[in-house]
This record gives C-alpha cells, structure tokens and sequence, in this order.
DNA sequence: GGCGCAAACTTGACACTGTCAAGTCTCTTG
DNA sequence: CAAGAGACTTGACAGTGTCAAGTTTGCGCC
C-alpha cells in the first residue's frame, strides 16, 4: 500500500488543499509554498519532497481545479431539460459559475505563465473538461461549420464573458456588464436546433 | 519647467519603459522593482518615489499597455477597407496581434488581480481603448440586439479567442488553434451588412 | 527479529523580493 | 545666498523559492 507514506497522512494531498484554501482567501499571488507548508504544519521544505518547486504545486492545484471545473459544468449540463440547446446553456451557466465563484482558481487554470503544462494528470483533466463542450457540441451535428468551428465559437465566447465579467467589474466604474451571457448564445451559430 | 526634475530624465517614464522591457523578456513574474530599477540605473528604493509600490508601476505599465493596444487596433482597422465590416475585422486583426506579439503584457492589461483600477489615467486608456469597438459596433446601427449587446459579444468572441489561442500553445500537446479567428466572425451577428 | 536503507521531513542557509526609515545630495525658490 | 523640498541612496527587515545538509521514520530483506 502506498496510501499511507509516513506519519502524516497523504501530505501532498493536504498541500494541494491547503494551497486551495490559500488561494480563495488571499488570492494567487498570496499564494505561497512556505504558507501552503505552514498551513498543512510541516516544515518550510517539505513540499519540494512532492511538488517539483511551485510550479509544480501550482500544476498539481491546477488539475484539481479543472476537475472540480468539470464537476460544475456537469452539474449545470441537465439542470433545464435535455435538449441541445438545453445541456448547451447548462454547461455554460457551469463554466460561468465556476469563473464567479473561484475567480483565483479559473485564473490559475488557464494561465499557462504560471506553469507549464506538461504534465500528464493536468492534460488529462483538462482534456476531461474540453470533452464535455465537445459532446455538447456534437449534439449539434450535422452543423455547417462542422463540431470544431462551433467548439471554438462557443468556447471563445463564454470564456471571454467570463474573464470580461471579471475584469469589467474591478476595472469599470459602474458595477460591469449588466448583460446576461444567454442574450450572446442564441443567435451565436446556426446550429440545428435539435 | 517639471521636465527634468533631478539629474536623471525623467526617471519615471524610464522606469516605465524598463518594465516593459523586463516584461518582454522575463514574463510577467520576472518583473521586479528592484530589476526595472537596476536597468534603469537607479538604486533599489527609486521607484518607490514615484509609483505606489510595485502595484503602482504595474498601473503605469498597464496604462501604456493600453495605449499600445489601442494604436494596434487602429493601425489595422482601415488596411482592408472603409466598411463596417472592413473595420470589425481589422479592429480584431489589431487585438489578435497585440495579444499574440505581447503576451505578458495583454495578460497584465487584463488582470485585476495583479492592480487595482482606480487610476485615473488607466481608466482613461482602457475606456479609450474600448470606444474604438464600440465605435465600429456602431457602423452596424440599428441591429436588432442595440449597440451593447453586439460589442459585448464581439470583444467577449475576440478576447476568448486571443486568450485560449495562447492557452493552448501552451497546455495542447500539438500546436494548439488551427482554426482563424475569421471563422467564428462571419456568422455571429445578424448585423445589418452596410 | 534486528539491520540497513531509502524515503519523508527538518534545519539552516543563500539570493532575491517589496517596503519602510533614515540619511545625502541637488535643485528651486524666496 | 540660504533654506527647504523633492529626488535619490543606503541600510535594514520580513517574506519568498530553492538548495544542501542533517534527522527521523518505516519498510523490506537477510
């Protein structure tokens, strides 16, 4: 059995929801390998034992932020019916709700500056998360531009409104974009209304 | 005459110009005070007399970042034509480029996180930089959705775009967006094709 | 079953960072 | 010309990531 390493259990698993903690309360760049070993009370050191530096705590928090990004899109994927149009605008709303409610993490997650994304359970789970716009997207076909075209139309645009919803609100002087993401989708792509 | 205030000319659009500099090279996380400082030939401490800690130069680099964004866009908005829809494209052409030749800084210009906006003069870069798209959203006048719903669908298409574009050079193990960001436009809108 | 060894973790150190306090120089202004 | 204000320097401090040693712990092997 490897589930139990040493005398603390599952320490690397511990750093990675310490360093979640860490970055809703104090955000990403208040995020720290130090406060992160604090937080899980071990020494200032022990992390590089599991992570390779912070990047790799970063990667590692990274892949579980796209799970649980997945995790909210599915949740939303059926909540108004089974349609196309219907799992369409559920997994959007998800995508959406994932930016609002953990800005820091959807930040983490889809800048690639902060780490490189070589590694595999990161494409992985990132890949899991584009497969459920693609099956979504599928629904859809036979379409004119073909499922590709429509992926990155669809994808662009509720990831732009997610990130300018964000940015719009600390950046604007009223309170941001008054306009609701569904008044962009419908007449987005000619999709078969199925 | 407040143009040379002490021996160094002007040592605060020097340090700005350092940053820019450093962020070119090293990234947004290999920016530091004490680096544009020492480029600019400085002691340490400088920057502090004229930027509000480093927060404070990220304001000013962002702002100048913005300026730069707006003269990309306008540089393209009139290369292929007059019509409105000439100066959608080009207008987009100009913020693809920006955000492909100037990756750390068109993530900092569009990060909260990294600044705080009350600058006045940030402000002022970033709403100008927005009035040239709703200046050729409104080449499109009337449209069924009104003026804020088509620039708010085109800037959140262009901006997803531009940011995955860069996402996936990095995370997708091939080359990342085959597909040209001319694709998703054509259909978008059932705007009126002055 | 005890021994050894490797892994987990600690301690200490180093260079670098942002920020503050105090001091020095220079330019301007009365 | 003197005085003072602003620009800049020097020095220090806490915090950071990372490396090099030690120390502890638990597991396998003879």
């Amino acid at each position: 059995m490897t589930a139990k390493p040493h005398h603390h259990g599952n320490l690397r698993d511990a750093l990675i929801s310490a360093g979640l903690d860490i970055l809703t309360t104090d955000g990403i760049d208040g995020l720290s390998l130090r406060k992160a070993a604090a937080h899980a009370g071990v020494s200032h050191a022990a992390p590089a034992h599991h992570f390779d530096g912070k990047q790799g705590l970063l990667v590692a928090i990274a892949a579980r932020g796209f799970e649980a990004f997945s995790a909210m899109m599915q949740a939303e994927r059926y909540q108004t019916g089974r349609g196309a149009w219907d799992q369409m605008r559920g997994i959007c709303r998800g995508y959406l709700n994932f930016a609002e409610r953990h800005p820091a993490l959807f930040q983490l997650i889809f800048t690639t500056e902060y780490k490189e994304h070589a590694d595999p359970d990161l494409q992985a789970a990132s890949l899991a998360a584009y497969g459920i716009l693609s099956e979504v997207c599928a629904l859809f076909e036979p379409s004119p531009d073909g499922p590709g075209v429509n992926e990155l139309r669809i994808w662009s645009l509720v990831h732009g409104y997610a990130t300018l919803r964000s940015f719009t609100r600390s950046a604007a002087p009223d309170t941001g974009i008054p306009i609701p993401f569904e008044a962009l989708l419908p007449q987005m792509t000619p999709l078969a209304a199925r």
